[in-house]
DNA sequence: CTTGACCTTCCAGTTGCTGGAAGGTCAACA
DNA sequence: TGTTGACCTTCCAGCAACTGGAAGGTCAAG
């Protein structure tokens, strides 16, 4: 099947999975007579798997380990699993992160009247905090 | 001053001012004799409360947009408190979004073993997730 | 035989810096 | 006076992970 239709069953789009292809995350296409990338019902189901790997916030280095593993029957799931833990402590990292930031936020907005005089808790912070 | 003192006193490095004057978030700095940039105490203000909105994790375009109101004695505190309140929102978004992937993660991680059997219920919901 | 939906490659832009190369300047020290 | 070493300058490239667009080839239907 041709990019197109490859993109519509993976929910990767085309401009994506020539990106992928450069990058080395998939291997190069088969190709038709006219040039157009070929897609077995395999490659799509690789590409579904890439798409969910994605979504979940995996790192394309990341889903290139995982898919590794995917395709390697000998493998121990330890390996799988370190991935996703680190996934895990990096995520939770960035939501305490923005967590802090978002209260820090709403305080400050909360102190702000918001009407058309030009006093301002959010700018003094701004201007003033050490 | 020098950039490299501007820098240490603003925490802002040297080379992301010169950065922020290419891209117009603050005006080009005066030079000296040697073409050297020269920094006045109320630049590194202004650097430091560029730094202290972008910690907060406001975009580049949104530090424009506080710095023009900072330096508008007759805003009106709603705008800034427009712009603060949107950028909660964001947050609050991505929060949402890293929670739920965080969620899924961590059920998934709990259910894989994590030894050296290939069984690993992460691939197979990567293999097979709707 | 034409139209429109495909496909191809390649280049540039996004965000917010950061690193590095090649070279000029300045102050202190021998 | 010379020279070192810490500054400074510009410009170019690259990171992540795409996305948009231009210019042009292909295919199937009507």
């Amino acid at each position: 099947m041709n990019i197109g239709e490859a993109a519509r069953r993976s929910g990767v789009s085309a401009k994506t999975i020539r990106y992928y292809e450069s990058v080395g995350l998939i291997p190069a296409a088969g190709r038709t007579a006219a040039g157009y990338r070929a897609y077995t019902a395999n490659e799509v189901e690789t590409l579904r798997f890439i798409h969910r790997a994605r979504s979940l916030g995996f790192s394309v280095g990341d889903v290139g380990g995982l898919l590794e593993l995917w395709r390697d029957r000998s493998r121990a799931s330890a390996d799988v699993k370190a991935i996703a833990l680190k996934h895990v402590a990096d995520i939770e990292r960035k939501i305490a992160e923005l967590d802090t930031i978002r209260r820090t936020l709403l305080d400050l907005t909360t102190r702000c009247c918001g009407d058309d005089h030009p006093e301002c808790p959010i700018l003094e912070e701004l201007a003033t905090a050490p």
